[in-house]
DNA sequence: TCGATCGATGCCATTTTTGGATTGATGTTC
DNA sequence: GAACATCAATCCAAAAATGGCATCGATCGA
């Protein structure tokens, strides 16, 4: 069989149509790749060119081999620049998991950036909730999830990537929506739709919390998993939310939010709400780590 | 830069996941295909397989290669392919000039037998009067011709493909149109209708002398150049004609053809009208070897 | 007829490749 | 935990391939 660096030698007498121009292209001299060519020619069974002292002509079967051979070295580099991406992290693919919450608000903005900076990397996103997500990188069904706390699996790495805090998410014409700012202590015996223990343990106990540091005792109507279904509820006045302040990016009419109101010396109201990237630390994928290297330039 | 050698060694590690196994493969020992490969991660500066003492697996970049690398192996197996087919004749192009006459019976057998014998060759026909196929033939317009005599271009190959007989081809209702075949005498003082001597020179000689060969001197009302355009006017009434046999594949309504009477000795008319094959003898197309190795098939 | 140019061949030095021997690492069995 | 088998990598000598110089026969132009 022929190698690549006779298509080479091939190419070049074929384009020159002389030995020695040829040999001057490729740096050597012109008694070895006379010698290549033959051995092209031997390895074919096919003699490619027709030669005298003089002149230097394709034959037919000539014609049909070049744009092949042309082909085959354009190809040939392509591969190695394809790989050569690959192992660099400019071009791969990644499989990422988010929950509902992340995609209303840092995961556009990430997928945004992301896709100037990496268009040679291939996305593919899964939505689960933060547990699914902690089964499936062990699985490897994805590679990195974007997660909410807690989690105290020690055989993923994590990385936090985002900080927001909870708005007074009130219908409209309810009296604490009136004002531009709410206090906690106003929350007390307030009728509120908060978040399922069970499913969405993270932020139930984030609201209880919030609540109890500031002695107030909300009367908890409802439990629910999905933000968009706490605000449907609110609009139906069945009583106050506590959410992220990226809920407000779903744009539910006849919803209000309000930020709560601070104690005068800290002035703003504390980014409670975190959200987390996860991997397996012994993933190689060179794309993963073009991917977490992008992560803090949304946050 | 790498070998398709190089490519063959990765393909067989890649598959079979052991140096070992893979060397059998490949018909060499484990230590110079360990080397193989190792040029190719060098050539490329990409790591291509990850491996320990006991476990060989591919990176991703490996991943991306792989069918990249396949696919040039398959493609350099194909290209190599293509050029014995040219080389051979199985593959390749021919120009092909024929006169009008020729398109009538000879050349539709021909192309049918070619086509099924050659599907790999491509053939590019051109009409044109037997004088221009001898200038497009020497100006390298096209590479055979099929011929009417007579011609002297000692510089042309030339071979007879087709014999056939003339016919006496009359209006329906012509008197000899009524027995099964004509005497040539029977033409004497007859109004016909025969061939140019200047753009159908070799079958107003035909005629002519044929007609001379029996004592007969028809009253020649038209000279005409083409088969189609004679039959035409015979339907007309302007007179009788001799035509080539292929003729009748015209299938021309209102025109009857029979064959000339002959003397009690021979028999049967004579094939009198010819068709040749021409060509430059240093054409060194391999397809026209081959097509020209089918002409006689087709007689 | 002579000289210049060209592709092919001979020969040799250098480089590359191959295979056997061996190594260190790793996993299995006892 | 030790012994053993297996595996990919390394070392080294031998074989093969490559490249370049010298030269050849053929061909073209002056």
């Amino acid at each position: 069989m022929f190698e690549l660096s006779h298509l080479r030698c091939f190419v070049a007498v074929a384009e020159e149509l002389h030995f020695g121009r040829a040999a001057v292209r490729l740096n050597l001299s012109q008694p070895p790749l006379s010698r290549q060519v033959q051995l092209l020619e031997h390895a074919l069974g096919v003699r490619l060119l027709e030669r005298t002292s003089r002149v230097v002509r394709l034959t037919r079967a000539g014609e049909t081999f070049l744009p092949e051979a042309r082909r085959l070295l354009r190809l040939a580099e392509g591969a190695a620049l394809a790989a050569r991406r690959t192992a660099s992290g400019e071009a791969g693919s990644v499989t990422l998991g988010f929950t509902a919450a992340s995609g209303y608000d840092f995961l556009p903005r990430f997928i945004q950036t992301f896709r100037a900076q990496a268009p040679g990397v291939d996305l593919v996103l899964k939505e689960m909730v933060s547990a699914d997500q902690f089964e499936s990188l062990a699985a490897g069904r994805i590679e990195i999830g974007l997660v909410r706390p807690w989690f105290n699996r020690r055989e993923f790495s994590s990385q936090l990537v985002a900080r927001e805090p909870l708005l007074l998410a009130a219908p409209e014409g309810h009296p604490l929506a009136q004002a531009a700012e709410v206090a906690l202590a106003d929350l007390d015996q307030q009728p509120m739709v908060t978040y399922s223990p069970y499913e969405a343990r993270y932020f139930y106990d984030l609201v209880a919390a919030l609540c109890a540091s500031a002695g107030a005792t909300p009367h908890y109507v409802q439990h629910v998993s999905q933000i968009h279904s706490i605000l449907g509820l609110v609009k139906a006045g069945l009583g106050v939310a506590l959410v992220p302040r990226a809920a407000g990016n779903l744009r539910f009419d006849g919803v209000l939010l309000r930020p709560i109101a601070l104690d005068a010396r800290s002035g703003e109201a504390p980014n409670l709400v975190e959200l987390h990237a996860v991997w397996q630390p012994t993933n190689t994928n060179p794309a993963l780590a073009t991917l977490r290297g992008l992560l803090p330039r949304v946050g």
